[in-house]
DNA sequence: GGCTAGAATGACAGCGCTATCATTAGATGA
DNA sequence: TCATCTAATGATAGCGCTGTCATTCTAGCC
């Protein structure tokens, strides 16, 4: 491979001690310019890059931002993943992941890990982390935020929205559609996903709208044949359901093609809405209404706070909420 | 944070040296059980575990597998190293990726940037590397797999498959199911997308049956709604058009949702088939013909051809040909 | 001229671990 | 019994970098 370049030999050709080298190149400021100058030329001709270990191990800190996502096949996650990338792109953090698996002693497990490389922030899915996990992270020195929801009590920053309260509006727009039968379908009952599930009910509950037995979950991941199957299973015990809110995006793609199967008319027999807004549901036919989380947005905000922090900037509000829109699309135009 | 917790503490409290629970640890068969038991001991009871940087440091090598991806939005990416990460799991390396966006130029600075801190090994996405950049990776001393297809000259190893002839494959199960006026959708004309464009052409030439201009084709990414559009213009310019061959999934989506809105009939006056065989394309209504890329295990085994490799563990061979299959479904099931 | 403040640079030690060689204790064989 | 070998453990040094303090130099001032 590439023969390592040291400081020591950038330091020998541009005439100086290793330690001005190390300076020029954190604190160009400190180094008088024609000093800077020749060792730049020195660290252009050598092709000098710094080891990271090397600085971590003497600094004490890495220059890692530790993310830890339960998916990375879920788009919902990769999408805040990449705005992550994006928010640190100029900057000299390198991203490091780990994926959870939705299990929360993995979380744990990997959230010891992280902290034990000092990373220089740390930022986790959701709001359930075990109460190991929750000290490991009280007593972390980094900053923490906590992406895709918002909630009481952060360990330290937050940016997400309420998914209960996203799941109710999404049920009163059925309901203001004039949809009267709602059932709900749900995949992988994380706890995400149960909060949905709450506000659907609370909101279809003050309304006198909600039946439980119009409720479709399964334990296993959500998929678009899942959908299907979901929402064939629901209609086949209630035909009455003139609506679903669907818990995500491909069960409402996977329920819309089901109905197509089943010569169910979309919105006329049945209203369908999903949640996330992926960019197909725009594009469908009919275009299916969906809630829109900022996912992109909720990874440059939490890379942006980080930075802040660490740069000593002035941070904002420790709590983001995003927020989430009911994006209003044909599949839910209301009953015939 | 979690107090530091060094190896000399721990062998102060096992009352031997650090070196020996160094050795304990990395190679437990060179201790003698009950020194081994005392060290295991005191390891759990400090909560000991190595620092990264400090042993990178000293062994000239990090326990990394770096990844360089071209987006991780896109889940034909996501699917591979989700892959990688699953073959992993049981080992003592870690997950480091990047992304490239598509450009060779980034990719050739991150490889730069990854060698630099002596990986285990490096997996690359694809054949295209810039001339400098093979040059590095030429005379890295890790292991590198390159993924996602296969080509002549590999750097090392190889895990994919032929795009050219994948795509070749579904254009020949077009024209077997009687379509004889096949077009081609295509965005974000990448390497592997011009091959996979070549191999359509090529089969559609051997055929007589190809028309350059019913290739509609866009440098944005692809998308759902960009498949609609794809199909409009192209039956707008060519209503003879009886099948396309859509670069992804994505675009075969939007192309089936357009065809529903202009009337067309699939697969009775046009036949959609995609690439990459996400699920959805089971689930969709008609269920749609797609060219199946086993993308996961192109992930595990590349995991595994580097795991056997730093294991010195007996090497399959260094190029691997999952091949790609197409799945007839009825999409594609022939015209009227 | 002598003194001081501040800017620029350097010397030194050490981050936590492991490679390398050295040492010790016990086993083996003539 | 003594040399010889092997297994187990230890002492030492150093990976490449940066924190801390020390030193040098220049400019400015009375």
């Amino acid at each position: 491979m590439a023969k390592r370049v040291t400081l020591a030999e950038v330091a020998a050709r541009a005439g100086v001690s290793p330690i001005t080298v190390s300076r020029a190149l954190r604190r160009p400021d400190t180094v008088q310019a024609e000093t800077r100058a020749r060792i730049d030329a020195a660290v252009a001709a050598l092709g000098y890059v710094p080891d990271p270990a090397a600085r971590a191990l003497a600094t004490g800190r890495a220059d890692v931002i530790g993310v830890l996502i339960p998916s990375v096949t879920n788009a919902v996650f990769t999408d805040v993943l990449s705005g992550i990338y994006d928010g640190l792109a100029d900057s000299r953090f390198d991203v490091q992941y780990a994926i959870t698996r939705y299990d929360p002693g993995t979380e744990e497990k990997l959230i010891g890990v992280f902290l034990r490389q000092r990373p220089a922030g740390l930022i986790i899915s959701g709001i359930d982390q075990t109460d190991a996990a929750r000290r490991l992270l009280d007593r972390a020195t980094c900053p923490v935020v906590q992406v895709m929801e918002t909630g009481p009590d952060p360990v330290d920053m937050m940016v997400g929205f309420s998914h209960h309260d996203a799941a109710a509006a999404a049920t009163r727009h059925l309901l203001d559609r004039g949809y009267r039968r709602p059932g709900f379908l749900g995949a992988r009952m994380d706890p995400r996903t149960r909060r949905r599930f709450a506000g659907f009910r609370a909101e279809a509950e003050a309304h006198g709208v909600f039946d439980p037995d119009r409720v479709e979950t399964t334990e296993v991941p959500s998929s678009v044949g899942g959908g299907a199957e979901l929402l064939r299973a629901l209609l086949a015990r209630h035909p009455e359901t003139d609506a679903v809110f669907c818990n995500n995006d491909d069960l409402a793609l996977g329920a819309l093609f089901e109905a197509m199967r089943m010569g169910v008319l979309v919105p006329g027999q049945l209203g369908i809405c999903g949640f996330n807004d992926l960019e197909m549901m725009r594009a469908a036919e009919p275009p299916l209404t969906s809630v829109r989380t900022n996912r992109f947005e909720m990874g440059t905000r939490a890379a942006e706070m980080i930075r802040a922090r660490l740069e000593g900037r002035a941070t904002g509000p420790a709590l983001v909420d995003l927020g989430a829109q009911v994006q209003e699309r044909r599949s839910t135009q209301g009953p015939d």
